[in-house]
DNA sequence: GATCTAATCTGCAACGGTTGCAGATTAGGG
DNA sequence: CCCTAATCTGCAACCGTTGCAGATTAGATC
């Protein structure tokens, strides 16, 4: 996602206005990692702005995406996360706190696809599954290093 | 997901009963690869058990997600969808028509990822995005072969 | 800085997918 | 064949999200 004063310009640009409610929600969401819903976002706006309603928050995120300021995510369990992160990059979810975290695949192109059927293939989205290292800890199992593969970890 | 005999079996093992309803939607989710929707199944089982309730379709597929039988799809827009096909697979999804199609992958394990940060990863989705055969002919392009990586595809 | 208009904000109602509940029905072990 | 727990159905409730309408405001123009 772009920095608070170039989405001001990208909002103008297409004609859309720059209220204090978006120019917050630009503030919060910029560098966030938490992949946050909108009631976590709608939480901490109402913190600093009272008043500020839900819809707002809604229609603000839905511009973002639509200008391909934001990604989408869809992860289980009802209700929709969005990521400023626009970096090519990939996603960890922790199996028992469901905790994302943001991972970084470098061969991608690599892959061998089979049976993909004329399917013209552009893009990838990974979702790793497995245990985040707070839970690992608290089940006492060892702890893992960084940068390896899949296979390492059998 | 097991044959229908078999999830037949595995249901009355696990001290549930195993009524008509639930045998046919069995049989209407075996090798199916269309990766239906509730309301999908339920229009079709209607159409073969009238009077069958939506409520029975729920409740027979979250019985089956929870023997870990069916693969629970959270695709954008909505609805859930199910997938019987429990093999090591993934998925590729059309941008133009929202088409899901199994896929399948090798190579995942020699896959380098970043930041794991000591996330202990034991398994990966992926969704690969592009256009489907079908849309892709509707737009005049030119074909694609099979078992290729996304590389060939820039 | 005053004016003007389209974009925005808020609150509420509506909507679609899913689940909880309760009373009637039924699978299937004894 | 009986009995009981599991299931079925229909409906209401729930949750995340969107549509709507009237009040407000950003920001272009003068």
């Amino acid at each position: 996602m772009l920095a608070p004063a170039e989405l001001t310009r990208a909002f103008r640009a297409r004609g859309l206005k720059v209220t204090p409610q978006r120019q917050l929600l630009f503030t919060l969401l910029h560098d966030n990692e938490t992949h946050p819903t909108v009631e976590a976002l709608f939480a901490t706006a109402s913190k600093l702005m009272p008043g500020i309603s839900l819809r707002t928050v809604y229609q603000t995120l839905n511009d973002l995406a639509a200008m391909g300021e934001l990604q989408v995510l869809q992860s289980a369990g009802g209700s929709t996360r969005f990521d400023p992160n626009m970096a090519e990059h990939h996603h960890a979810q922790c199996d028992r706190c469901g905790e994302l975290h943001d991972v970084y695949v470098d061969d991608i192109d690599r892959l061998q696809v089979r049976n993909l059927d004329g399917f013209q293939a552009e893009r990838a989205r990974i979702v790793f599954g497995g245990l985040c290292a707070a839970c690992q800890s608290k089940s006492n199992k060892k702890k893992t290093t960084e940068n390896t593969t899949l296979k390492d970890r059998r």
